[in-house]
DNA sequence: GAATTCATGTAACTTGTTACATGATTTA
DNA sequence: TAAATCATGTAACAAGTTACATGAATTC
């Protein structure tokens, strides 16, 4: 599973709380997975009990506690095992809700599933205007140290996806009406 | 949740039991939705609890029984109900194993992973190759019926993003392992 | 004065996965 | 004779969601 592992690989680099992991994956890796907090705290727990990570609370004045999570030598194994032994064959996640809904189209109302699908081209061209912001971040980023410089290629490897099937996302809507519309072909 | 609804929309048209759900998931809709026996015969019971469903039982000789189920009004009312109101703007799935994993990709094995980058780009393209199939299959299915052909276009839309998304997956890779081979612009 | 940020979670629930169990019939 | 198909599930677990709770400090 990759949460647990997204969390060990963070912490590879430096100690965090729950709270810094949470805002990660929230700004920097939403685009390809999302955690709420309570998984997330959760999940912190669970490494820790199985040695995977270790805890120390830092009292600050005025702010709640901190408590810092470290990665042991244990957690540093199994991160570096998912790591090179992830399976690139396996089906990734089929379950598409929206995929769903039109698979039952000719029982529901064609003009609200084209204004549907003119909403998911709205939002998906908003997604990429985002995109050159994107590859500004990991440029400057890169420029932090000698690891993130070494990160960049693969941080514009999983920006390119999110931009090629965002773009494809538009495509295929835009194709969907015309097809709905009569329109195609 | 969509398994639920995927369930009542099928049983909308016919009553079946739990092994000819599954067999439709598996074999029909499994490039969008996938699901265990164990988590269609629970959703079932489920399903059943709350009024969405009845089922009854026929005997069989030699064979198991088969327990029949046939949706209720409210179940009716529950697929189109969600059939109408779907949320086309919130976020889907934003879980990719695959990205957690090469976001980390400095700390790996870059030989290893343009591996799983071309076995990515094989997988899709056997899948590209069966897509013919499944258009012809739809065209067949189309023909059965009124109702089927009404469906048709709405089949065909489904299909398309499976075809779209798959070729985006195939340049993706491709430019991926260009990166990589830092032959990239 | 209101909203956001910082920082911690707990509880209850739903959804999805893995492994197991039964047993006859048909097909290769 | 071995494997696949038909047909039902149960049990235990892992992962994800929703709602709630606390309380000071800072920013608008």
């Amino acid at each position: 599973m990759s949460l647990k592992h997204g969390l060990l690989g963070l912490l590879d680099d430096e100690s965090m709380t729950g709270y810094d992991l949470m805002k990660v994956f929230n700004h920097s890796l939403s685009f390809f997975w999302s955690a709420q907090t309570s998984q997330i705290y959760r999940d912190l727990t669970n490494l820790e009990k199985n040695g995977l990570l270790t805890s120390n609370i830092e009292k600050q004045s005025g702010k709640p506690d901190k408590k810092l999570y470290t990665i042991t030598e244990a957690g540093r194994n199994e991160f570096h095992q998912w790591l090179n032994e992830y399976n690139f064959t396996k089906p990734g996640n089929t379950r598409d809700g929206m995929l769903m809904n039109i698979f039952f189209g000719a029982k529901g109302s064609k003009k609200k599933l084209i204004e549907g699908l003119n909403q998911v081209i709205e939002i998906s061209k908003r997604e990429m205007a985002q995109q050159s912001r994107i590859n500004k971040l990991i440029d400057e980023y890169a420029q932090l140290d000698d690891y993130s410089a070494k990160g960049k290629i693969y941080w514009e490897i999983t920006a390119l996806k999110k931009e090629i099937f965002t773009k494809a996302n538009i495509d295929w809507a835009t194709r969907a009406i015309s097809i709905l519309n009569g329109e195609d072909k």
